[in-house]
DNA sequence: TCTATTAAGGATATCAAATATCCGTAATAA
DNA sequence: TTATTACGGATATTTGATATCCTTAATAGA
């Protein structure tokens, strides 16, 4: 059980693009050279984030990506399910109803009206992961990542934007 | 990104083991022909659980598995973790290494002696994951199967294990 | 108008992991 | 002695993740 690495590159580019100024835009070409990552692969995981309205994407040259709202009103849930999709990470395949005593029982005595237990505490705990990814925005992470990125790179890696904007 | 299905299938042998007598074993070919499940691949799920130390197996006739430990002293988490492993659904590849603004800074500049922040909140959604799935116990859940499945096929199912017991 | 640039999406190839089966070995109860 | 069982190694099959290629349409700038 393992997320994409799209993930984690989607994630990484939304950072860079909260960053940009006002009407900006951040090609696929950059973001990807950005990051070491395949440009046609990555393309789809920024395709995605536009389907889901995260991002908006401008055609021609001076074209690319840009945030399609405030980083203050994009969580890591929000980008996370963009790439990943919203099904829970646990599935039930009902494998209660191959009980071989329920066989001889009406339908009504089987009773499996409510979704089983076992799978209500899976999907519990899945909700709560992503309770926890939606308690953060973007926002919030160019805040936490203007304190931790050490100021020559942060300001290095702000002009090598700019630059391509 | 999704959890293997042997998930949901050792889930569901630890719940008929809980309901065991004391010192009564059911082997692998139950536990499979009860959940409706290939025995060759369940016994893999078996295995892994014995590897962990949540269930114990007993060779020769009238052998088969039982729990290792009370109930009470097993969680969801431990039965998950056995199946799944223990690695984090997030893992980070440090993409943020390969900013070509990195390239004529020194090292101490460049400054990644902290895990990225991106990744930081990614592991920390997945603690409340599995903080959720650490919060119920095999005992608890063998309670709320008693209150919510049906009398009739909860005691004809116990019965049916009984006999092969 | 013409050209270069870009997002978007379809088609397809490659690779890794999940799923599943098969077989041999050793232990054990009857 | 025999049938039964857990255990583990080897291997096949299927699915999904990863990656590349190509076409189309829009757009900015020369
Ligand atoms: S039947 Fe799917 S979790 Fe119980
Ligand atoms: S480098 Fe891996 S999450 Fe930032």
């Amino acid at each position: 059980m393992q997320l994409k690495n799209q993930v984690e590159w989607a994630l990484h580019c939304c950072a860079i693009l909260a960053g940009l100024g006002p009407d900006r835009h951040l090609p696929t070409k950059d973001l990807a050279e950005l990051h070491g990552v395949p440009k046609e692969y990555l393309s789809k995981a920024l395709q995605a984030l536009s389907q889901a309205g995260i991002v908006e994407g401008t055609l021609g040259p001076s074209g690319g990506y840009r945030l399609a709202r405030p980083a203050g009103a994009i969580t890591f849930l929000n980008i996370v399910e963009a790439v990943e999709g919203r099904q829970s990470s646990f599935v039930c395949t009902e494998i209660r109803k191959n009980n071989p005593c329920r066989g001889s029982m009406s339908p009504a005595a089987a009773g499996d009206s409510r979704p089983c237990a076992i799978a209500r505490v899976m999907w519990e705990a899945d909700r709560a992961w992503r309770a926890s990814l939606d308690g953060v925005t973007l926002a919030e992470l160019a805040k936490t990542l203007e304190k931790t990125v050490p100021a020559p790179l942060l300001k290095k890696t702000a002009a090598w934007v700019e630059a391509r904007t």
